[in-house]
DNA sequence: TAGTCGTGGGT
DNA sequence: TACCCAAGACT
């Protein structure tokens, strides 16, 4: 059956009435702020890794003010463990900007939403639809799997072209009215029934309307990301320590782990008598063999000017990526 | 357009 | 084990 904006609109508020989550932490005492912060910390991260996260967080800064006054180090310390972490520094300077240039309001309109660091269109949209009232379209990994299984649109969700018209198609069948309801009810049937796997489609409210479904290719949409070969690299860190302090080294702002505290990295190649252990640690984009070797001098160290001692006993307040962190709290038999 | 950017969970 | 990918944005 075709299906109409307006049918489409019924099914997913009849689904939210019945169905839908009411209960994460951002939907209660609902502000652009705790809206805001929930969909960046929500970016390529699943909502039960992400609450433990948004209670500590708002704990810590509980509107955009605090936020905006806090030292970036702090941030990252609360952000540590969670990952991306240009999403935290992006934040940090969204939070600032709203201070200097906005009086300390989010701008309640897209186009000055989406120029803010860390935001862009379908945050613009989540921000507008739950926390003021306005109806905008989104466009997550859950919009997106359910619009390409029930119009059956090909291509990689990730490519230009299809992204260009799964965001047209999310366009015409947002809502006037209700959009936040429509909004959550779309993320929550993605999260539960439509899911990426084993999708419950016989008790879905949209089968009757699924092309996807309908042609019995549901498991074939969303087409899949071309595969590729993932690079592997290989980087030695170097465990300098002296009494009750060790040696670490501060990433730059841009690229990996940018900002956090590290194992200062050796240069050239590995010294291969004082290895303390090897290991893999994967990321989206590569995977890396990491090499911890002892080393009581500093001449390997590759950058001095970053790096500085630290106390043993203040590790767990430094922000370190985890690899490192999980490999430091067990070396040295420390409480996480 | 294609890479970059983390970590954890599911299969 | 290896691969996919999750409430994406930025370069």
């Amino acid at each position: 059956m075709l299906l109409s904006p307006a049918v489409m609109a019924e099914k997913m508020l009849g689904f939210y009435r019945d169905h839908g989550r009411k209960d994460l932490p951002w939907q209660q005492n609902t502000t652009p702020y705790r809206v805001w912060l929930s969909e960046i910390m929500l970016q390529q991260t699943q909502v039960k890794t992400v609450i433990p996260y948004y209670l500590k967080f708002t704990q810590h800064f509980p509107d955009i003010t605090s936020l905006a006054n806090a030292d970036l180090d702090d941030v990252l310390n609360l952000w540590q463990g969670l990952g991306y972490y240009a999403r935290a520094r992006n934040l940090y300077k969204c939070a600032q900007i709203i201070r200097a240039e906005f009086n300390g309001e989010f701008p309640g309109d897209i186009e000055q939403l989406e120029t803010l660091p860390g935001i862009g269109r379908s945050t613009a949209g989540a921000i507008l639809s739950f926390s003021m009232n306005q109806s905008a379209p989104i466009l997550d990994g859950n919009v997106k799997r359910i619009l390409a299984r029930v119009f059956m649109v090909e291509g990689w969700t990730g490519a230009g072209k299809t992204l260009n018209q799964l965001w047209q198609i999310s366009e015409q069948y947002t809502p006037e009215e209700n959009t936040a309801e429509f909004n959550q009810a779309m993320m929550d049937l993605g999260a539960s029934l439509c899911s990426r796997s084993k999708p419950q489609c016989e008790i879905c409210p949209l089968n009757k309307h699924c092309q996807a479904f309908i042609h019995n290719l549901v498991e074939d949409f969303p087409n899949k990301k071309p595969a590729k070969k993932l690079p592997v690299k290989e980087q030695t860190f170097l465990l300098i320590t002296q009494n009750d302090q060790i040696y670490l080294q501060k990433q730059p702002p841009a690229g990996i782990w940018g900002g956090l505290w590290s194992l200062p990295g050796a240069e050239g190649s590995s010294p291969k008598q004082n290895i303390i252990t090897r290991f893999k640690h994967s990321f989206t984009h590569f995977h890396l063999y990491l090499t911890i070797a002892m080393d009581e001098q500093k001449y390997l160290v590759s950058d001095k000017a970053l790096s500085q001692w630290h106390n043993l006993s203040d590790l767990e307040r430094i922000a370190l990526p985890t690899p490192i962190r999980k490999f430091l709290f067990k070396h040295f038999q420390l409480e996480n």
